[in-house]
DNA sequence: TTTGTCAAACCGACCGGTCTGTCTGTATTT
DNA sequence: AAATACAGACAGACCGGTCGGTTTGACAAA
């Protein structure tokens, strides 16, 4: 069974469908039968592909972070300097990530779900806190090797640097979640665009 | 009766509980139940007091505003720089507001609420997207004086930059309501405040 | 001071409905 | 025939909200 006939499975159908309604309504509040409904399957398909709402959050998860890398690391190679990469990144992110409403209708889902699960499920908020992790490393990559190849000024602090930019990269995720406003997310990314050329050595 | 005796009152101890609830586990998994067990009170007590949960949710918005106001505005007229006053928000949104487990065990209220509710109860989160508007006019208000007084730089776009730090400002309290980690958001803030130095007029 | 009155506050059993998860039975596939 | 997938009735817990009854405290009449 080649990965394109698996997606039309139903097991994959349940997780993308899923992967919408937890972007959408977060996790408690996506129901099992919303998801059914979704799905046009009845509990007992359900429950033969996932033991629990739980296991179904894990490969969720899968799925999204899937999703996240293809649409957020398109083409990124094809740019020669690191700086440029990074530009790249936050492009990808306005463009195909954060507007992508195919696979995240109500926004970026680890959000959604860090801050609702945070205080009340810390066995499934660690996968999530995980991630960010990575990508504030992944991001802080970018800048160290810039830094290193006479991209951006030698006085500057890749790691508070990294630190702003991904944290506006959440708030810029968090105020769209509300707003949907593309214009809006637009010029939150030109902000941070025009912060990183600031920071480069021509500047 | 005055202010100190109203605070023990039964419907100000059923606010302020419902906003230490809220802010762990946001508005819909916070069940009355809960609040009922938080405050030692019953049903009948409770709906004495507010017709409906969404009523108790306006009530305590305005409560989470008010303390908000309390603390990241405290002090901020000692300083005479305008870019100081914006300075001294974000130590007082480090220090007074996101670490104030007190109001805010579960970390910024808004956040969680407005994440939760923004693609689900767009009558609720209503209200909080209207106040994330007024925080980012009331810091460009403070980039804009700081600009017309010389204290930053005049090539320095005041709206650029307000958008970055609001928007990192919600990215430093979506990872520390994960997180919790005081040295973390110390890290965070004080990238932003080094950012803030770097378009200073002296810088 | 004592008593009667009344409204607000409080209590908790109860209601209809929804939640996750189970179970039995049936259809399809191999 | 055996294994797998689907269907949906059902269970038990919990949800927001209602309602009849009880307690409380302020105030007026005696």
């Amino acid at each position: 069974m080649n990965n394109e006939a698996r997606k039309n499975s139903s097991g994959e159908k349940i997780v993308s469908e899923s992967l919408k309604l937890f972007s959408l309504k977060g996790f408690n509040n996506t129901s099992i039968s919303d998801i059914l409904a979704a799905t046009k399957m009845s509990k007992g398909g359900f429950y033969n592909h996932f033991k629990s709402k739980e296991e179904l959050f894990t490969a969720v998860l899968s799925e999204a972070r899937r999703v996240w890398r293809l649409q957020n690391l398109a083409d990124v190679d094809k740019e020669d300097r690191e700086i440029d990469r990074l530009k790249k990144i936050l492009a990808n992110f306005r463009d195909r990530y954060l507007k992508d409403a195919v696979h995240f209708p109500g926004g970026c889902v680890f959000i959604t779900l860090s801050v609702e699960l945070d205080d009340q499920m810390p066995h499934l908020s660690s996968q999530l806190s995980d991630g960010f992790k990575r990508t504030k490393a992944l991001l802080k990559g970018y800048l160290d090797r810039a830094k290193e190849k006479g991209e951006i000024r030698s006085d500057v602090s890749t790691s508070h640097v990294s630190e702003v930019i991904f944290s506006c990269i959440l708030g810029a995720s968090v105020v769209y979640g509300m707003d949907k406003s593309d214009s809006q997310l637009d010029r939150n990314i030109k902000a941070l665009i025009h912060y990183l050329e600031s920071i480069e050595s021509g500047a």
